[in-house]
DNA sequence: TTGGATAAGTTCGTGACTAAAACATATAGC
DNA sequence: GCTATATGTTTTAGTCACGAACTTATCCAA
């Protein structure tokens, strides 16, 4: 129940200091590991030793230009690899992520209509054999990671429910470990964003964090507590998008009325300015200076709406950062005086005056990165466990 | 910056792990620790005899009705004590707890106006020195805790406002750890109370709870998140009751309109039943069965809004389950089935049909409990510090 | 070019800790 | 009172990190 002990596990633990501070703040010299994880020279260099072996980091000549013995640069190895997978409504995409974030390589398979669990598991493993190459320049392939839009419960693997995808119920684990001979592992896409975006991205170094993403289907997002990600019981956490906060709003899909999402919302804010759906960074472009007024009402709108959930939230987790993405990043951007001056002032007793405001730093990749970062978790926490799986 | 190691630290660990489980699951055989803590025999012997020596822990005859060698009970040393002071708008209440959570001692001095800090510090101090037999009898007094109904920085030791106190950005471990000699820690009220139903009271043994308490100056709360609680940057998450959930409702001393605790409100349940003031259980009595109907009337409102902060908390953090404290937990014997439902169904995806809903259980004892928890929590995480401060 | 200063990797001895096994002990049930 | 059982105790062995002493590689200044 409570946390191990013996003197092995105290080795476990320090190989994963050292692997997670390499993976995590890209490459490091010996000293700079020595200071971070506050062990002596001769302990980091027998686990960066022992992690050399595991082929989980390598070293490098420094690039000394200071007075002293240079100290040799420790990567994570890239060749160590995680998939991942995100399903999504018109489209699968699979990558390649090495240890360290980096994604090696993005394959989006568009599919003509929305992929059943099935199609997802075949086209991934069809994906997966046409990159045999990639991989087996790989020195290790740790596992899959799934980022479902949808509730998904991590311990479990399953999908309970994917409204976009119509998957309900559905051991989503079980099919990819199969089919792909690897261990997989599934999240809830806001959650993976989140966890991404606090190691990688804009939330980087901050213990207490929000993220929302706003996306043609919703709003979702995750915290980070105390360096945490915030799960919940069953990995549940996250749905901000069904805060209500116009009880006589409009009636939305859960059943509530007036829920965040149904009042800022991707599709109001195509529909104001004359666009069907967004391509890219075409909304943003549409939401430039100069507006007419009845998209400059909508963006106002939108705007308060989104400060009374996220003064909501910051009265409720008293974060350091939010961390916005997708519309609502846009919508940020579109009058960031306005967000900002409506979060400061909404928190009780000036709470949110210390509150920022970030723009989601990983765009396209933050799915991706957020995946593989479940699939490494399981190795940096357990670096040995390589040596088990060759 | 990362966990520390070295092999001291191990046996920190596992002094720190054995002394929890005898505070926090109330005496247990030896047996049992070797069980719940995954140590073996010889270990267990070495930390209790090491923790027995410190003045922690003392052991007793074993009750065994049972096949083989009786294994002694380990208990946490009741000797061991926190004091705990908890100001409030009449009253200034001060306790003595011991190790395992018992509370040796409750004062609550009385004031004619409300304590300014310095009020509070001393009459603190003239109970402390009343309370010097008590204290004779103690092995090791660790310090003291404050329960501040406020925004605390419990990192700073400073209160940033308690609005119905009067006190704004003082400093209030100084002057307490100054008048008693003895290190202080401070900490909102609510943050408190959701720790010692989390560790003693309805939420013991979840490891993600909510807990929401109603009183005559609003409502506060906490959350337990993967098992620790959520304290948030600088210690004043939980502010559950500035959730907004009518935007046009009344206007709150927050500024915004249609809070939580603007709506869901003694004053108005009071009002309705023709009582003054809460006098303990009169409120509850007066809620009983047969009600007129505009009583009926007001708490069915005050139950359905609070079920639409209760959805909205449940969308957010999932949890396992919530405990209403307070006049949140008449309200909630008032209408249990009516809350029920209403949080069963209200967050998405049949979300709410899983968590449970508790009355608080901890009662007078809440907030003198959690405020020894965070004095005792030094101890608990470094065992051997009593040695230093003898 | 050389030597000093500086910082960091390396080697080795020491101490702290836990695990595992062997032994000792106390209870229940027969 | 004997045996089975569960647990405390003692002893032995092995792992691990620390710290001191030593070595190495760089910069800098004469």
């Amino acid at each position: 129940m409570s946390e191990r002990s013996g003197t092995e596990d105290l080795r476990r633990r320090n190989l994963s200091a050292v692997l997670t501070a390499a993976h995590r703040h890209g490459p490091l010299t010996r000293a700079a590991l020595v200071q971070r994880c506050g062990l002596t020279r001769s302990t980091i260099g027998a686990l960066v030793g022992e992690l050399s072996a595991l082929g989980l980091v390598y070293e490098t000549d420094a690039a000394a230009a200071r007075v002293g013995r240079p100290s040799p640069m420790v990567h994570a190895s890239e060749r160590v690899v995680a998939l991942a997978v995100n399903p999504d409504v018109d489209a699968v995409t699979v990558g390649v992520v090495g240890l360290g974030g980096k994604v090696h390589r993005r394959i989006r398979y568009s599919t003509s209509s929305v992929p059943t669990l099935r199609e997802a598991v075949n086209i991934t493993r069809a994906v997966v054999e046409g990159l045999s190459v990639e991989l087996a320049g790989a020195e290790h392939v740790v596992g899959v990671g799934l980022a479902v839009p949808g509730l998904v419960n991590a311990d479990a693997g399953v999908v309970r429910l994917a409204p976009h995808l119509g998957w309900k119920d559905a051991d989503v684990v079980g099919p990819f470990q199969e089919a792909l001979g690897m261990p997989a592992v599934a999240a809830n896409d806001a959650t993976l964003g989140t966890l991404a975006e606090s190691i990688f991205g804009a939330a980087a170094g901050y213990r207490d964090a929000l993220y929302l993403n706003g996306s043609a289907s919703g709003i979702g997002g995750g915290a980070i507590v105390g360096g945490v990600p915030l799960g919940g019981a069953s990995g549940y956490a996250g749905e901000f998008g069904h805060m209500v906060i116009r009880p006589d709003g409009e009636e939305c899909h859960c059943g509530r009325r007036g829920c965040l999402e149904t009042e800022v919302n991707l599709e109001r804010l195509l529909k104001v300015v004359g666009l069907d759906r967004a391509d890219g960074d075409q909304l943003e472009d549409a939401l430039g200076p100069g507006l007419p007024f009845p998209v400059l009402r909508e963006i106002r709108r939108q705007t308060d709406l989104l400060a009374v959930a996220l003064s909501n939230l910051v009265n409720v987790f008293n974060p350091e950062v939010i961390v916005l993405g997708g519309f609502l990043g846009v919508l940020l951007d579109a009058d960031r005086e306005r967000l900002a001056t409506a979060v400061a002032l909404g928190p009780i007793s000036g709470l949110g005056a210390e509150v920022r405001l970030e723009r989601a730093a990983l765009g396209s990749e933050l799915l991706l990165v957020g995946a593989a970062e479940t699939v490494f978790a399981g190795l940096l926490s357990e670096p040995r466990s390589v040596a088990s799986h060759p």
